[in-house]
DNA sequence: CCGTATGCGAGAATGATTCTCATGAGCAGT
DNA sequence: ACTGCTCATGAGAATCATTCTCGCATACGG
């Protein structure tokens, strides 16, 4: 139901930095904050500038490579993730993160927005928790 | 699932600023930015403070009485909500809202959370479109 | 190799939200 | 009604993520 698919057109042109946000989104495996990816790629001594990480990100979620999530703070997060249309299960102690497809919730969006005479429908479903490891840790 | 409900404890001293956002919000019906109900305030000659008015919306808030929505640009939104949990189908040309409530989708978020191991779940579904209206006029 | 379009970096600008702190107003007790 | 204590308010400053500006670097078609 979400309008963009993989890959959106746009003709990009390569660039290391880009390259280093993805390759590094996808060692790291969670949902993670611009600012934290920029202060990371700073550690390990690559140079980047914060704007640029914040341009690399924009065209990665245009291209539907990246998934964008905003944290009740108001702070974004973005996770390397299948292009496909699924959700998050997250863990809010350590952003440990699962990917879920295919709910009923698509069948039941769409009817929804149906019966209320809604079009161009899409929707957004994450769903919040403990992981089974926070929690045992939290049980000390 | 989702854990406060309606009227948490807190007890607060009663104000007339903070009767006026919700008496605004009450009117209005959808979703305000703060920025905008300091607006309407201020213009409809109520002496309020900005700060005053996120004050009262975060006490709204917890107390219950009021959802809080990020749209995709930060901005936070506002709307009088009633106390049970339900989820929002949302005009994202001119805000319009309409509550939905009890989806399968509550069930599949317990399940899904529970064979990953996950507790304490909680989730968030909001549904954006485009409203009958809306789309009537856009058709010109 | 050249010219042009596009990406980059540093720092300034933006803008929503939060903080500070001096002042104002509920409320319980007298 | 008077007093005192506590919490709410308001104006503006401070914060802080994100975006913008603009001069410079770089990819790439020809
Ligand atoms: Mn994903
Ligand atoms: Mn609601
Ligand atoms: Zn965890
Ligand atoms: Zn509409």
């Amino acid at each position: 139901m979400t309008a963009s698919g993989p890959a959106e057109g746009t003709s990009r042109r390569p660039s290391r930095q880009r390259s280093a946000v993805l390759a590094l989104l996808e060692e790291l495996g969670g949902f993670r904050s611009a600012q934290d990816l920029h202060g990371l790629l700073r550690g390990r001594g690559d140079t980047v500038g914060l704007a640029t990480v914040y341009r690399a990100l924009q065209a990665l979620v245009d291209d539907g490579l990246v998934d964008v999530l905003r944290s009740p703070d108001g702070e974004a997060a973005y996770r390397r993730c299948s292009p496909s249309h699924h959700h998050h299960l997250v863990c809010r102690s350590c952003g440990r993160t699962e990917e879920v497809a295919d709910p009923p919730v698509e069948r039941w969006a769409a009817r929804i927005a149906d019966e209320h005479g809604f079009v161009d429908v899409q929707h957004d479903l994450e769903v919040f928790g403990t992981c089974a490891d926070c929690a045992a840790a939290a049980r000390s």
